[in-house]
DNA sequence: TAAAAAAATGTAATCGATTACATTTTTACT
DNA sequence: AGTAAAAATGTAATCGATTACATTTTTTTA
């Protein structure tokens, strides 16, 4: 029962004319008279046609397809930049690859591979963590092709990006824990060579000083943006012999890694210390206490990121042009910050 | 700049021998004699020539990808998932093609283009709910193509399954309360037509009856898996004249919304009421209090899922068998649960 | 109305690999 | 050595769509 697939052939024949017009018919409707658009039109209704990926790849020397990268698929923070992503594509003739950076050891050859192979047209990268080497590398095998990076970027580059507003998150984090009385805040930062840890420290440091806080080596604790990083960074805090009376983090996890390491030590957040976050990822609304924190729209991230690449796609001609987009964040108050005690 | 493609002539040409010797240096070495194997072989490396994949798969009708249906991306829960079903195709072949069943309307639709498109050689599916007609859409369309579920499944379906131990995990939660002194136990449970949702609820009832438990209308609540689903239970469960001592849930997310709701209301966890979870998801282990609950290998659960399909994918010829695999929960006892004040 | 221009359609080459079948080379056996 | 069998290699058709170019039909223009 070897049900032969139909193919274009079969349409020309039922719908009494050559293949060009069937293909005509698909792709350039336009051309046609109504009378034959509407032959091949009724006859892919009646057989249930469709074309041949491959076969239309091959010919069109395209993919039809974008790979999307992403430093670990296993961390639920980049689930929703994914479905942005997905949902930008979903209406175009686009699949979505996605490989997932812990899964091999050489991500530029993964997406060499991919590009070569004739897998992918187009690479959406959530992570910035690309050395020059790699950045050359990408920029000479992707040549003319699009790149757009979604949430990280990276620095000194001609790639396109879309990214959140982390200079105002940070400093909107400063200035929401000042107008409440801390004048003593502590910065939990990132990865030393994230991209993201640069810029929310540096704002952190510049509100801070615009706000003319004093500033000691004690201000920034260097992590990385897990909940564990959270407990190293509380238990460093309660070693500090004059402690804050405000925490902000460089993510919502470090954020409650921090607030259940300093409740083990019979400190309360909001009562003794105010912590807020960044991100707003789906728990920071339920934690107890509920999470302070900055919200980048991760969705709008992946959709916006995605759109601009079925742009690129689509206008072939021009040399690609850098698109850069800055997302709004928003400080959302919750639980977790309060007056500082000695206000109180 | 138009740098054609390296393709297989080209190789052929450099290696003094046939496209066809080529070819079989790439699929079946083994037909080869030495030297003619590496003269290819050291023609390919000067080269760089990869294989293009629409050629080769248009040629053997094959697509070299695997559709991954997911339910909702956007929903952290399974990107762990994803994760393991990426690790298990990394080195093979195949991409992972991820669909949302959220982001369009006909899910059934979208596995047939995909697979008529000549898009996908086999079928993933996260997701459960396909009612009798899908399921034989799919069938008739993905005949002798294989399919697997994980996690979720259809029941009395012939589709191959990686699933949790899910009876085992309600009783598991059931036993931990009982042991700790517990004698009424309330379950929040998931959507109705949920297949996860109807074991693990028919596991705590039928425990509850080996444990001879008192068993009232008011032992199960309907819900959702999420968050609001476990505020809505909560504000029921304040509602009865005898709360019960206990909550098991049939997700953490569920749990996590009980806890916060009934702190609202001045009722701790664990003094007044224990709460058990299920998933054992991310902040599982630093919500405030940390979350007794049974533990599915998500990871695991994925990578089963991709080498069974891998499996499938590489032995053509018998009929596809029935492939059933049941991995074991854990129960993880934390803070959330403690004896009843009854007995303290 | 005839010629020129524009629109519609058709023919056949093409994309790059795989593989059935044909042919040549090597090995094994008497 | 001579022949049969096995192994290695080559030739060319094939997968299914697109599109350059050729041809036919229709419309416009003088």
């Amino acid at each position: 029962m070897n049900k032969r697939n139909t193919t274009i052939q079969d349409i020309a024949k039922a719908a009494g004319v050559s293949t060009a017009t069937v293909s005509r018919a698909l792709s350039n409707p336009e051309l046609l008279s109504q009378t034959k658009l509407l032959a091949v039109k009724e006859a892919i209704k009646h057989t249930g046609y469709r074309v041949n990926r491959n076969a239309r790849n091959l010919r069109k020397q395209k993919a039809a397809a974008v790979l999307v990268l992403v430093p670990n698929l296993g961390n639920p923070f980049f689930s929703k930049i994914l479905s942005g992503i997905n949902k930008g594509f979903s209406g175009t003739d686009y699949s979505v690859l996605i490989a997932d950076s812990e899964s091999f050891d050489d991500k530029t050859q993964r997406i060499q591979n991919a590009f070569q192979d004739g897998q992918i047209d187009g690479l959406i990268s959530l992570d910035g963590a690309f050395s020059e080497n790699e950045v050359a590398e990408i920029s000479y095998h992707l040549i003319d092709k699009p790149v757009v990076f979604a949430c990280e970027w990276v620095e000194n580059t001609d790639f396109s990006s879309i990214r959140s507003d982390n200079d105002s998150g940070a400093r909107l984090a400063v200035q929401h824990l000042y107008n409440l009385g801390h004048r003593k805040i502590t910065h939990i930062s990132g990865p030393d060579s994230n991209i993201l840890t640069k810029v929310r420290q540096a704002g952190f440091l510049s509100e801070c000083k615009k706000l003319k806080l004093d500033l000691t080596n004690e201000n920034i604790i260097r992590g990385d943006f897990s909940i564990q990083a959270g407990y190293a960074a509380a238990s460093q805090i309660l070693s500090f012999s004059e402690k804050p009376t405000a925490i902000t983090c460089a993510s919502d996890e470090i954020a409650i890694g921090v607030i259940s390491q300093l409740r083990k030590a019979g400190i309360s957040v909001p009562n003794d210390i105010s912590v807020v976050g960044f991100d707003d990822i789906e728990i920071s609304n339920t934690y107890i206490p509920t999470l302070t924190t900055v919200r980048q729209d991760r969705f709008e991230l992946g959709l916006s990121a995605a759109q601009s690449m079925v742009k690129s796609l689509n206008y072939e001609k021009p040399p690609l042009s850098i698109y850069n987009k800055v997302i709004d964040v928003e400080l959302v108050v919750r639980e977790s910050t309060a007056p500082p005690l000695s206000t109180k």
